[in-house]
DNA sequence: ATACAATCTTATCAGTGTCAAGATATCGCA
DNA sequence: TGCGATATCTTGACACTGATAAGATTGTAT
């Protein structure tokens, strides 16, 4: 029984991962700074010792969401070895994950949560970036105009992010792994004409 | 110079539709009953007379947007005179509604509203019920198998949703009107071959 | 006209984000 | 080693929020 220390050492880690589980169970919209502090046994205003505010903590907490989906999809790209393929393997990847993860796809990809990606730090979206590179990469290689390779890139991400979209919603239970392959197969790229 | 009458007198509307303002300004997560009771020069606690709480409020001016997006996208089916082209002018309509609304995406479609709506009225989300059965429509006549109609329906349904997705973030400038149609026309389902 | 229902106000509660002031611990440097 | 600067944490406060109770005002039906 060790009596609690005035510090507590890993402080803004935990935080973190507790406001991400807090997340996970409930939404975002239930989190609160005070309720994140109490899990953590620390006083309500110690999360501002490590962050600026709430928008600041929520912004540490969608990076470490985002790399691990960074994370499971670029694994999806290393492991598939049939070039043909990865782009439909990458959004079978970029779907499920919201699939198995419904609350995460809000807080990653709402209006808000862009916005303070963006002002934070004003690069590109990891997941976004990706997947118009790979989708870039496949199809520059069929010999199509390179503006309808622009075209169908957009496609086939707007796809796959409007798949996670649905996935993610409650009873919306048309979409499970072998039919998502199929539904991202049956627009297969290739199969499309010059317009 | 008339004085305030205790009773407002449509208060109900009033509130509803400075609301849908405050949001269309500020966004959803901004919005407080207080403020726009407020700005209907009425106290604090008076819209509890109309609405059981925030989220049932909130319902009802979802209900008025959803009406309007509805609205938006049943004129364009009414107004398509070519049968081949109506699944992607329903399209194209779908998206530019969040392209010029774009803080109306999160606010109809978010896991949180969703819940609400399938809650207070377990009824399908109008929209999707209309997009679903204008393509199963289209498909259907095209001589394909049942189940790729079913797959590819959702393909195009998850497309044009993805497309509005992107449309509303901000600084994700790629989509506007003449590319929407380019892009979902460079997927036309007609050049799908059977898989 | 009188009883009843709907609408609105005032007052209050617990919970929230945020900040200031001060307590406590850690770290760099003499 | 010790000492001062700095990082971390607590307590206490402030304004704002959603929500409810009690009571005032108005509309309505009989």
């Amino acid at each position: 029984m060790e009596k609690k220390p005035y510090h507590h050492g890993e402080l803004k880690k935990a935080l973190i991962e507790n406001g991400i589980e807090f997340i996970n169970q409930y939404g975002e919209e239930k989190l609160s700074l005070r309720k994140v502090a109490e899990k953590c046994g620390v006083s309500n205003a110690a999360p501002y010792a490590h962050f600026k505010d709430k928008d600041d903590f929520i912004n540490a907490m969608q990076k470490y969401v985002m790399e691990a989906f960074m994370n499971s999809l670029t694994i999806c790209v290393n492991e598939c070895k049939d070039e043909t393929q990865i782009l439909s393997e990458l959004g079978v990847c970029y779907v499920m994950f919201f699939y198995h993860n419904p609350l995460y796809f809000d807080f990653l990809f709402s209006r808000k949560s862009i916005q303070i990606r963006l002002s934070s730090d004003n690069s590109d979206i990891p997941p976004f970036e990706l997947f118009r590179r790979t989708a870039k990469n496949v199809l520059g290689k069929m010999g199509i105009s390179e503006e309808n390779v622009r075209y169908k890139t957009t496609a086939m991400w707007a796809l796959v992010h409007g798949l996670a979209a649905l996935s993610a919603m409650p009873n919306i239970d048309i979409v499970w792994e072998s039919e998502v392959r199929a539904i991202i197969n049956s627009v297969d790229i290739s199969d499309i004409k010059e317009s």
